[in-house]
RNA sequence: GGGCCCGUAGCUCAGAUGGUAGAGCGGCGGGCUGUUAACCCGUAGGUCGUGGGUUCGAGUCCCACCGGGCCCGCCA
């Protein structure tokens, strides 16, 4: 009966099972032959020894290439000299496809070898835990906005004009006319509510921007998500429950990918509630460490380090200036000078993992706001239109996955977050 | 767009002050029935990222380019 390596140690010694995976890695000894081999659920020492497994196998064992796909036959045996305290003593090997050359990856091989050969480093044991909690991770937020009563919609990534600024947009040939790849899915998705009322997604952004940094992408997945009837506190609660609940539930579901990273996720940074703090407060907090924190001046990373170190928990940085945020943001009717926006910082320098706020709900407010920018009416026309027919207040924002990812399992990188990540520098493999 | 750093064997790196190259791992050959990134013995493998310059002589100094990394701006 075929088994899974992480199912092993549950069978009584004797009982003859099959395991089909990957060499890990082969030790010689002779007549005596281990094989650590590996399937999606772990890896399990195979012992290939003479007198046990016929001369053939112990042939194939010997000359076997590390990666080579086989099949073992054997028996289970529970032997605290094996690692995890159970292997298979083999009796058959079969090869089901074997590895043509040398494996190119071995300890101790720098960063470059390893995404130059990303195709294969994914079948890591590291990678593939790295992978599984992500799978959770994302699994989490459907869970998380399919209980509070959010639809998930599915937007276009080809768009025509701009989110955010002009610069930043991959350029698409649409059929001889000039296309984008979409930054964010927010204008769909503002589109939605007065079908659906609460909508979010989960698909990739793209940002053009020559940044490399360990915290950007030019593809990464985006959670957004829009809600109608809402205003500033119902944005920031309804992101701190996201945030609460979906890293509470990443480190329910991962404790053995955890262990395999040797990774522990502080749940205690997401207790409730989070710090919320106005744009003028976190200038007073810089000045406070010897900063000239002029009004008016943006939130960059070495203020958002020094903020973020203020708080064990993350922080709301609210009411940011108008200058410094898109032109789709609402004006506070109090004080006109700010937004009625909020960006979330988690703790220990990991900056910005999301961003959001009001959403300008008046036809005038959102043409003046566009002048404002310098923009085109003319390029968000429709979007003006949603201004026109039964608009309502609502609030809206983005999470980066991978920025998640970096902050909770202390990743080096977003990009190391990712399948295959792409960089302004890596679009192969 | 701005700043800093790196490129030497398949991989990870060492090669002060200029005198034409070394180690470990991996590969290959041999040995080994309890290893845990196995070990022991032997062995092959490099126009020093590319192009140009200085010099009697360049891996080493200078310039340009290419590839990669880090930080900032910008963002999630």
């Amino acid at each position: 009966m075929r088994r899974r390596a992480e199912e092993l140690h549950k069978c009584n010694d004797g009982e003859e099972v099959e395991v089909w995976g990957w060499v890990r890695n082969r030790r010689r000894h002779g007549r005596l032959v281990f094989i650590d081999l590996r399937d999606s659920t772990g890896v399990v020492q195979v012992a290939v020894k003479g007198g046990i497994a016929d001369d053939e196998s112990l042939e194939k064992a010997s000359s076997i290439r590390k990666e080579s796909a086989i099949k073992i036959r054997g028996y289970v045996v529970h032997d605290p000299r094996a690692p995890g305290g159970v292997e298979v003593r083999c009796t058959k090997l079969e090869v089901i496809g074997e590895s043509l050359d040398d494996y190119p990856l071995r300890k101790g091989v720098g960063a470059k070898v390893l995404y130059d050969n990303r195709h294969l480093y994914i079948r890591s044991p590291k990678i593939t835990a790295l992978l599984k909690i992500r799978s959770n991770l994302i699994g989490a937020v459907h869970e998380h906005f399919r209980s509070k009563g959010f639809y998930e919609v599915d937007c276009p990534t080809i768009i025509t004009a701009a989110v955010e600024g002009g610069a930043t947009l991959f350029e698409v040939n649409y059929f001889g006319s000039r296309a984008y790849l979409t930054q964010s899915v927010q204008f769909y998705q503002e589109a939605a509510i007065y079908s659906l009322e609460k909508v979010y997604s989960v698909q990739p952004s793209f940002r053009a921007e020559k940044s490399r940094t360990t915290r950007h992408l030019t593809e990464f997945w985006h959670v957004e998500a829009e809600l109608a009837f809402a205003d500033l506190e119902t944005l920031i609660n309804t992101v701190e429950d996201l945030v609460h609940n979906v890293v509470i539930r990443t480190e329910e579901l991962s404790e053995k990918e955890l262990k395999i990273l040797g990774r522990k996720i502080r749940t205690e940074e997401v207790e409730k509630p989070f710090f919320r703090i106005k744009y003028e407060e976190a200038l007073g907090i810089l000045r406070e460490h010897g900063l000239d924190a002029e009004w008016g001046i943006d939130i960059g990373a070495d203020e958002e380090r020094i903020i973020s170190s203020e708080f064990d928990r993350p922080v709301f940085l609210t009411h940011f200036p108008r200058e410094v945020k898109a032109f789709y943001h609402r004006l506070d009717p109090t004080d006109r000078r700010v937004t009625l926006s909020a960006d979330l910082l988690a703790p220990r320098g990991n900056g910005e993992i999301v961003g959001g706020g009001v959403r300008i709900h008046d036809y005038d407010e959102l043409i003046e706001r566009i002048r404002e920018f310098q923009l085109d009416p003319n390029d968000y026309k429709w979007y003006i239109d949603l201004r026109r027919f039964g608009s309502v207040p609502h609030v809206g924002f983005g999470m980066g996955i991978e920025r998640i990812l970096k902050w909770i399992i202390d990743l080096p990188h977003v990009r190391a977050a990712c399948l295959f990540p792409r960089t302004t520098t890596r679009i192969y493999p």
